[in-house]
DNA sequence: TTGTCGGCCGATCGCCGACAA
DNA sequence: TTGTCGGCGATCGGCCGACAA
């Protein structure tokens, strides 16, 4: 993934440490991070361990489109750890010369946004920083926009503006978005622009309160609750 | 899962050694069918390893509802093997006693059955003898038909007897399963009937000649062949 | 007996402006 | 400026008998 594109989705609160940088690995916090329930930690190992970023990888969920790094660390020895590795953390990871700015909105989805059948309604900023500009000219001013998710697929949109009074909308497409991407009322959607005609689109999930998973039962198609 | 359930879905060509029975385990055959690409095997394990079934466990995959069996081998010494193990396999597994017979109609999809929107045409023997007896004192004969499948998820389908000439036909029901189960023309479903009042529906997959994972794009939710 | 087709009816999808927050 | 609603037109799902293989 474009690591430009990939720092647009995450947002600007997620923070990665430099490649080659050092850091302390916590065991204890790791192990509690995989496996909540067992809290039996052997304090063998229960202290930190310092390490350095041997590399950095940048992803996204092949399914949910979240995106996450992939941190792999070398353990150096205690009395080397200050002074093995001197390379100055200037630049954080992911964060370019910005020679080419990536414009970025997002916007938590409404109930009307992730509402089946319904459109996307179009922040003014969002449409007039990161969407290419309509033709005023013709009435009502309309457009397909074509953007590119994480994985490279292509989704195009119908981007028009029209109404009493008038705002922007997302009408085709954008429902068949919201259903391949799963999207529900508090998740995310992040609009980007790299350069003039390459636009990009990210998910961000809400911070799952108490997703599915609980008792139930199925039957045929339907779902129970029980 | 029911044994005979399991068979029956099975198909009466696929046979299954008995529990505790004397077999070969062939390491080249196993590394070859898991891994068809790589055919190099080490000739030092190539040789049959004679082993005794340990454990047979029925199962589905949750997914594709295909039936299948997981066998454990436990392998024992070339010369004990001829006499250790002096179970007679009389009756193969899953192989009951028919004091309860389950009556089985397996059918493969015709285009009409899988296409989306339609319905299944039940050939007359499959009513006749697996489904409950329609009351032809009413015009036109339906009943609701309650069919488990392997999972023990329960659909209904709408049984109906019309048209001209009439035929037995699956109406509504029929293609929220089609489209649950991913069938296509050429597969096949099993309709079973157990006790009175049990019945239970298979699904059989066409042998896959060449299914996707091949060359092609995504571009958006369609798919363009490449 | 049963596979395929066109007709047709009803349900749903989804685009729309009207409001109001 | 933008979230939600009811209206309504277009599309699609899916039930039907007609016909022929």
């Amino acid at each position: 993934i474009d690591p430009k594109i990939w720092r647009a989705c995450a947002g600007a609160s997620v923070q990665i440490p430099a490649l080659f940088s050092r850091v302390y690995y916590f065991p204890q916090g790791h192990a509690e991070h995989c496996c909540p329930s067992s809290s039996v930690i052997s304090s063998a190992v229960a202290s930190p361990i310092p390490c350095v970023v041997s590399s950095i990888s940048l992803l996204a969920d092949p399914i949910t489109d979240e995106v996450f790094a992939h941190l792999s660390l070398h353990p150096v020895a205690q009395d080397q750890f200050q002074f093995q590795f001197p390379f100055p953390p200037s630049s954080r990871f992911g964060e370019e010369r910005d020679d080419e700015k990536v414009v970025t909105f997002a916007k938590v989805l409404t109930a009307s946004d992730a509402n089946n059948g319904g459109g996307f309604s179009v922040p003014r900023y969002c449409a007039d920083s990161v969407f290419p500009p309509l033709d005023f000219q013709v009435d009502p001013p309309v457009q397909k926009l074509f953007i590119t998710d994480v994985h490279g697929v292509v989704w195009d949109f119908r981007h028009i503006y029209r109404g009493t009074p008038r705002r922007h909308l997302l009408t085709t497409g954008w429902s068949k978005f919201v259903n391949n991407k799963k999207l529900i009322c508090g998740d995310s959607v992040v609009f980007m622009r790299k350069s003039v005609h390459e636009m990009f689109i990210g998910v961000r999930r809400a911070p799952s309160s108490n997703k599915g998973g609980g008792g139930g039962s199925y039957y045929g198609d339907e779902y129970y609750a029980g």
